[in-house]
DNA sequence: CATATTTCAGCGTTACTGAAATGT
DNA sequence: CACATTTCAGTAGCGCTGAAATAT
């Protein structure tokens, strides 16, 4: 046993959520670092599957990554075939990004990654459960930032 | 607009709870750092105020926070007279801690500012709703590393 | 002897900032 | 001109590791 934290703690939304986010980042990075994957990367290649053509800009503002990793993450994903890279013909300022067949492959390893963490954290709930937590962190993460 | 992310992405457990926590974190910080204060320091002295008393390591496991990390926090923490820092007389590898006068104001202030944040994360949230996210977060995060 | 506590030095990842080069 | 995109260099916090000194 750890020892519980003190109340002021405990009952804070932001801690439980700290909590709780933790443990779910531990047990996906677990099992996507044994396919030599990251979180980044099953992120971009989602988001090039279901938005073809994206802007690295795009990308980034999709799924909450700043301009410099992107330009990172896409080089390297790049080297590794899983993506294509090219001047837009429009904008010459933009690379568009396609995913190759490689990269879906990959995609749906690292989705099967996914779906065990998934699985174990949440691990005893019930379907009501869950349909709760996502309605209720969805709206949560969702607020306005007015 | 930020556009939106992929479904892959959005339906997970894992993304969801990232995003509520990333969200709440920057809420709790922007007040935190208003006051020059940090979660660390606020998570310490709440521990020390509800647990006097503790040693350096059992603070941090109480917290979650590593050894190391423990040892900077309260090295700054008995140097602004927060805490008082003294061997314990029993098992001398120790050092007991406990919050001095001007700590408990410190928390006091620390502590106000985070309620505030707690307000804006929960903003819309019915108290039955606040309940459920509670009880769901809290199972989550406490379950088992079996 | 094995174990626990504290401290220090350092590492890897993530999130970010500032500035430059390029183009709209 | 203001603005957007990409890239690079660098920064700061966080969570950690390894090792040493000290004590149980």
């Amino acid at each position: 046993m750890d020892g519980t934290p003190p109340r002021r703690l405990a009952v804070l939304t932001s801690w439980q959520l700290a909590q709780g986010a933790a443990r779910a980042r531990r047990l996906v990075s677990a099992r996507l670092d044994a396919l030599g994957g990251s979180r980044a990367e099953f992120a971009m290649l989602a988001t090039l599957e279901e938005f073809g053509g994206l802007s690295q800009a795009d990308l980034g503002r999709r799924i909450g990554l700043d301009r410099s990793d992107v330009t990172a993450l896409v080089t390297a994903s790049e080297e590794a075939g899983l993506i294509r890279r090219e001047r837009d013909g429009v904008d010459r300022r933009r690379m568009t990004l396609t995913m190759t067949r490689a990269g879906a492959r990959r995609l749906g390893r690292l989705q099967q990654a996914i779906d065990e963490a998934q699985a174990e954290i949440l691990d005893g709930f019930t379907a009501a459960d869950r349909r709760q937590l996502a309605t209720l962190l969805t709206r949560l993460a969702a607020a306005e930032t007015h």
